[in-house]
DNA sequence: AGCACGATTAACT
DNA sequence: GTTAATCGTGCTC
């Protein structure tokens, strides 16, 4: 697509501080092949979410079957069902036994776009996938995807390297949706998403 | 076994 | 701004 090689994100990068991975995904290509055909998008917004301390972070309760996941692989993909009726993807972060993950909540598509079109055609284009349930429909991702590598081509989903962002280019601000999440955790500025491009 | 609720979305007033 | 849709999860009984 561009001239920066197609380059898969590593293990290494996912290992690091979550505030880190999370402000560094911007930018960067999560992608979905299907079919041998490719559909994309660059990550415009992400959250953090860290540790059993953070009542906002699903590993609050401990190690439970939905939440293992996040005390895995760094890298690994953690996929929940919410509201009866949206996936959410998030990308495993921190050493191994650590909970916590980075929620992918908004890409700006760049490849497959009739595929995407199919699946959220009945939406104006800006919509397409500017929420967490959204993406995850436009790229056709679901429970089956719960715990895959995302520095694998294996599964068909995984993450490349993209263009850096810049901090001016940057907004960082509390996380959507906890609003039943005690201070102060739901003030926890721990949302970073790209400032409106052209 | 039953229950309350959620890291949301789309449609509607 | 308000609300229905819709069900897995974790907690209580």
């Amino acid at each position: 697509m561009n001239s920066v090689v197609n380059k898969i994100i590593s293990r290494e990068y996912y290992a690091r501080p979550t505030l880190t991975v999370a402000r560094e995904l911007l930018g960067a290509v999560l992608v979905r092949l299907e079919n041998g055909v490719r559909a994309s998008g660059i990550i415009t917004e992400t959250e953090a979410y860290v540790g059993e301390s953070d009542l906002g972070c699903h590993a609050k309760a401990g190690i439970t079957p939905r939440t293992a996941i996040m005390y895995g692989m760094p890298g690994s993909a953690y996929i929940y069902f919410n509201y009866g009726m949206h996936w959410m993807l998030n990308a495993v972060t921190e050493k191994e036994g650590f909970p916590a993950a980075v929620l992918i909540r908004a890409i700006q598509p760049l490849e497959g776009l009739e595929i995407i079109a199919v699946r959220r055609g009945r939406q104006l284009k800006p919509k397409w996938t500017d929420g967490p349930g959204k993406l995850t429909q436009a790229l056709n991702i679901n429970k089956s995807f719960n715990g895959v590598d995302l520095c694998s081509r294996e599964s068909g989903l995984w993450i490349e390297a993209g263009e850096s962002i810049s901090d001016e280019n940057v907004t960082i601000g509390a996380r959507v949706g906890l609003n039943s999440v005690p201070e102060p955790w739901k003030s926890m500025p721990w949302r970073f998403f790209i400032k409106t491009r052209e």
